[in-house]
DNA sequence: TCGAAAGTATACCGATCTGTATAGTGGAGA
DNA sequence: TCTCCACTATACAGATCGGTATACTTTCGA
């Protein structure tokens, strides 16, 4: 073995992309089982010696569909608190409601079958699927980002009370994302948003 | 066409019966796409004659399956409602939280992955898959019913403000299922029913 | 300029997919 | 007793699955 050997690492070429963008949309669209790679080719106009080139294997694509995904949702979210937040002066509600106003914001035009990660947990069953740390690891952040928001706003001494405000708003949230995906009611996330900003309202006096 | 055509019902022979669980477990565990026929058959100890004989179509198996399990769901809730109410006295207050408690109490024993009606959306794209008005009207039937549970909580006029309500405890125990499913922190069920309760307390001063 | 990398085109592999065909068995009711 | 009917057993059809092989072309930087 003498050349250094890297197998995780994807080379990100043209047709790479391509191949990744039709995935991402006919992954999520259609569901993980139901897209074969012919069609990701096809849709891609690549044909399939390219795709198992780049990528090796289909696994190897949800992985990268799904990290793909939570980096472009982080990063989504990361520009409109910047652009929706003076950073000094925001108040700690202001941060909160933001998170939701920013989730709505991405559901309008990209979630329309709600989350992502929800979706690919439900056809992926064996925990040692190289994509499950990626699932989990997405939820763990926003948890950890609620959380860290519910700290910031409600500023006790053990932090029990900001993970249960955290806790709350994960659950408001991904309730949400759900209910937005299967159209249980308009407009779901901004009434979450709406139910947030009187649990903040009325949080201290539990 | 002398006999009249009845194309639509299953006859639940004991096969049948045996077909029915072996898929519901399978596709609950493993995701619809994932399980075929032959498994199917295979895990229920039948032919796949006999399968098709009863069923006609993988596709009437996966209705059979999401009706079949909403349906249990539905008299679950009822029974527990029954077992755990005093249903001439119980205050709006109790039966919500029971709501949430006997979701609890089915999630331990039956649903590890989650709300097997997301899941199965995740894996349903076309609208007019003869299982899509399963799915929605179930979702359709708890928004229906914290709504009107909500009614007879807050005991306004116009029903806007049980609307409000409804949905939010919808939004929190849709949550707390997803959370359940992808053990996002420790019994998120128990901390929906908790801020169910909080909410509930602190509802008229909103 | 030349060689490596990235790509196309096409054909193929074995396995698995949903669904069907044929032939036969066992039991229960009229 | 005879006739349905639910069932077993096995084989097969045609399509699609993930993945590989062979041969050729394009692009581009050292």
């Amino acid at each position: 073995m003498g050349t250094t050997e890297q197998p995780q690492r994807v080379t990100m070429t043209r047709a790479a992309r391509r191949i990744l963008e039709a995935a991402e949309r006919l992954f999520y669209e259609r569901g993980i089982h139901a897209v074969g790679v012919d069609l990701i080719a096809a849709e891609a106009g690549v044909t399939k010696k390219t795709l198992y080139d780049r990528f090796g294997s289909k696994e190897r694509i949800v992985v990268e569909y799904l990290t793909g995904r939570d980096e472009r949702w982080r990063a989504f979210l990361a520009r409109y608190l910047d652009d929706h937040l003076d950073a000094a002066h925001a108040t700690p509600e202001a941060r909160v409601l933001a998170v939701f106003d920013a989730s709505r914001a991405w559901s309008a035009e990209y979630g329309a079958k709600g989350c992502s990660m929800v979706n690919a947990h439900a056809e992926i069953s064996d925990p040692a699927h190289p994509a499950f740390p990626v699932i989990t690891g997405q939820k763990q952040w926003m948890l950890a980002l609620f959380t860290r928001l519910a700290g910031d706003f409600a500023g006790d001494v053990a932090g029990t009370d900001a993970d249960r405000l955290g806790r709350t708003l994960m659950l408001l949230h991904e309730g949400a994302l759900v209910a937005h995906g299967l159209r249980v009611f308009p407009d779901p996330i901004a009434h979450a948003r709406d139910q947030a900003e009187a649990l903040l309202r009325t949080w201290h006096s539990t």
